[in-house]
DNA sequence: TCCCATT
């Protein structure tokens, strides 16, 4: 499971003769910027912090979100002021298990538009290839990165579609021309090589079949029908990536017609009051929930404390009034599972359940 | 026919 452990040796085996002229950016940090992969999706930038600032103290720490519904992409930077701290961060969290993940630490290669867009989908691999293989297939072509076969969830076995992810785009790009179309020795079938889709565009895909499985089940009043035409809206909008054209005035309109009271401070954000989850609810069904809204800058599901169960409520944070209404406006009412959310501004008052 | 590796 830990193959690619051997792959990547730290930024001294990084080639530096790269005849792309974008090759400039600086070397001088490598030693003490550290890519964390494969973070558990509900894990925090502040999280992530606490974690790696055990180790040293951090220069930086930032975890990578998708622009539009603020959801984790499962990876992250830290940099260390400290290369020695950096060291030991490889040395002693590398591997470690965070709820169903093993995360992996490593030091990020110098940022440069050449190594984007490097990562491989390779399908109609023979069921028995071994991830070595593959990699054996690939390494001709030029520094493999990270490499994966899918496997069956239940039964273990290959699904016979993989990943490569070359260190710089153009060797993935010769790898296409090589291999895509090609059997690989032993054979018998051609394997498809093609780019990857990137990671930002699953999220649409995935909220849009979530808006075509969620028909609406909750009692229709003439909010609640407008709120729901809201929400849909929203999430076409996301999907296509097309800003959302409500105004202000009329989510005002609508939040005193719901009688909704002045929320609690702006200082930092609205603070959004969300109740009726389900016991194994995460932070990111708050995120995916919300994201679509606007921007989004916090989430928590409040867990019992021996239980680790949620206890029933969250709290979201957004930074704009008008976007924070709108959530509230489409998302209070909503049917998630068997459940049917309240959704407000956080009150002073305490909730009772 | 998709595993969350570039801020």
């Amino acid at each position: 499971m830990w193959t690619f452990l051997s792959l990547y040796n730290g930024p001294s085996t990084i080639s530096n003769n790269c005849s792309s002229p974008v090759e400039s950016g600086s070397m001088e940090d490598s030693k003490t910027n550290l890519i964390v992969n494969y973070l558990p999706q509900n894990m925090t930038q502040e999280e992530l912090k606490s974690l790696f600032g055990s180790i040293g103290e951090i220069e930086s720490c930032k975890l990578v979100r998708d622009k539009i519904t603020g959801q984790s992409l499962g990876y992250g930077f830290v940099n260390y002021v400290d290369p020695k701290d950096a060291e030991k961060a490889i040395n002693t969290l590398n591997g470690l298990r965070l709820q169903t993940k093993t995360i992996k630490v490593s030091y990020a290669r110098p940022s440069s538009a050449s190594i984007r867009d490097a990562n491989l989908y390779v399908s109609g691999l023979p069921k028995t290839m071994t991830q070595k293989e593959l990699e054996q297939l690939f390494s001709q072509y030029g520094r493999i990165i990270t490499s994966r076969i899918l496997v069956d969830q239940v039964t273990g076995v290959s699904r016979g579609v993989g990943f490569i992810r070359f260190d710089r785009r153009i060797e993935a790009e010769e790898a296409i021309k090589g291999l895509n179309g090609q059997k690989p020795p032993g054979a018998t079938e051609p394997i498809t090589v093609k780019f990857a889709n990137n990671p930002s565009q699953k999220t649409s895909q995935a909220l849009l079949s979530q808006l075509y499985q969620s028909p609406n089940r909750r009692y229709p009043g003439p909010l609640a029908q407008q709120a729901q035409r809201f929400r849909l809206d929203n999430l076409l909008n996301m999907a296509y990536g097309v800003k959302s054209r409500f105004s202000p005035m009329a989510i005002d309109g609508v939040t005193s017609l719901a009688g909704i009271n002045i929320p609690g401070h702006a200082g930092t954000g609205w603070c959004i009051f969300v109740y009726n989850l389900a016991p194994d609810a995460d932070e990111s069904i708050l995120w995916q929930m919300f994201g679509p809204f606007g921007a989004v800058t916090n989430v928590k599901v409040i867990r019992d404390f021996n239980t680790n169960k949620c206890k029933g409520f969250g709290f979201v944070t957004m930074t704009n009034y008008d976007e924070a209404a709108m959530a509230i406006a489409s998302l209070n009412g909503y049917r998630l599972g068997d459940r049917v959310l309240q959704v407000s501004f956080k009150t002073n008052k305490t909730h009772k359940a």
